[in-house]
DNA sequence: ATTATCTATAGATCTATAGATAATGC
DNA sequence: ATTATCTATAGATCTATAGATAATGC
């Protein structure tokens, strides 16, 4: 019976990642549903026997391929700033700042992006794996909003963190997935401002 | 060959309705793609001939399913309130009421909505169904916006209609949905302070 | 006579494996 | 010898129709 293998030779591991990659590709392009384990093999120019011989089904070639992007996301948005989400002390800064990070986020790769959004709500595992990223980035934006301690108008900084990772997400969603007629830049202008009036004095 | 049938009897009128009330317990049940036009048309106590001879595919009907949850939740929402989103003139009321009209509409079927939230990111027709409905409710919060004039501490009113409907539905949207483990009256509370102060003076 | 429903099924599609063949590197 | 890859295919599943049978109501 077909175990699934681990790489143990390079030209392996280098046909494990071509699936990975066409997958995530076929999958931004044509959605999950629509695409299928076949397809995925023959974009990576790889059997349709290999393909099963590294992947149990598709369903965890698109949970790899999920993790693989959040990792991405948080190297991009997060690295080159230090490890930190916000530098400086300037109200303004700050929510200047979580927004832009929410904007390069949905940039990398908007398409792979808005199939993750529907599939965490059709899929159970992929909800956790959302889940727990989400929870990551909250945290981060927990933490730095007690460095504000004096100058806050909130005191339930939990639920205001929540609060206020949800409207940027959201907003930035619009922006970059749907597309909106309206321009970006009064979007942005109206949601730091709610933000800022909301969170601070 | 077959085309679509538009029901001339009683009992074909019913048998169609059937299908599409056990479409709509499916899809919510167990997810559009994990239902097959078999499966709904077992369910309904109708054959699979009938299914076809009365949608074109499994698509057509859960793009009527929509359709008719969009007005189920519209008579839900709105009609019971004079056909109005907001009554009184008081500010703290105004929120409140845009945050509980989101609240009900949630609470007819999150699990519909947990699906029509899926697949508005997996099909350019659902998401065009979605869209038109949003637009809809927009335009009634910037009217009713404006009858604010005077009070409102925002300029650029249809900008700051789409950021408030978006902050609302994200919030409402994880509340009923993601169910997440602090107290829901927590997270309106701050929903609520954000809005009311990024609205009024 | 018209409308509605059902049965039976062709054919498309997709998953997942067994077993054969080829490449790698000790 | 071990690891990797490929071919071929069984069998499951699903869509969509043709044609037969049944019910309705003029």
């Amino acid at each position: 019976m077909g175990k699934i293998r681990t790489p143990q030779q390079k030209r392996s591991e280098a046909t494990r990642e071509r699936i990975i990659v066409a997958a995530e590709k076929l999958f931004s392009k044509k959605g999950y549903y629509n695409t299928n384990s076949k397809e995925i093999a023959r974009a990576a120019n790889v059997s349709i026997g290999s393909f099963y011989s590294y992947f149990k089904d598709k369903k965890t070639l698109f949970i790899e391929n999920l993790i693989q992007y959040n990792q991405k996301i948080f190297t991009k948005v997060l690295v080159p700033h230090d490890g930190k989400l916000f530098q400086g002390k300037d109200k303004q800064a700050v929510v200047s700042q979580l927004i832009s990070r929410a904007l390069k986020a949905h940039e990398y790769s908007p398409e792979f992006h808005r199939e993750a959004s529907a599939m965490r709500y059709m899929d159970a595992d992929v909800a956790r794996v959302r889940e727990k990223e989400e929870q990551i980035i909250l945290d981060y934006v927990i933490k730095s909003l007690r460095s504000y301690d004096g100058k806050l108008r909130v005191t339930d900084l939990k639920a205001a963190g929540i609060i206020i990772v949800n409207a940027v997400e959201s907003v930035v969603h619009k922006i970059k997935i749907d597309k909106p007629t309206i321009a970006e830049d009064r979007l942005i202008k109206e949601l730091s401002e709610m933000i800022t009036r909301y969170l601070f004095t």
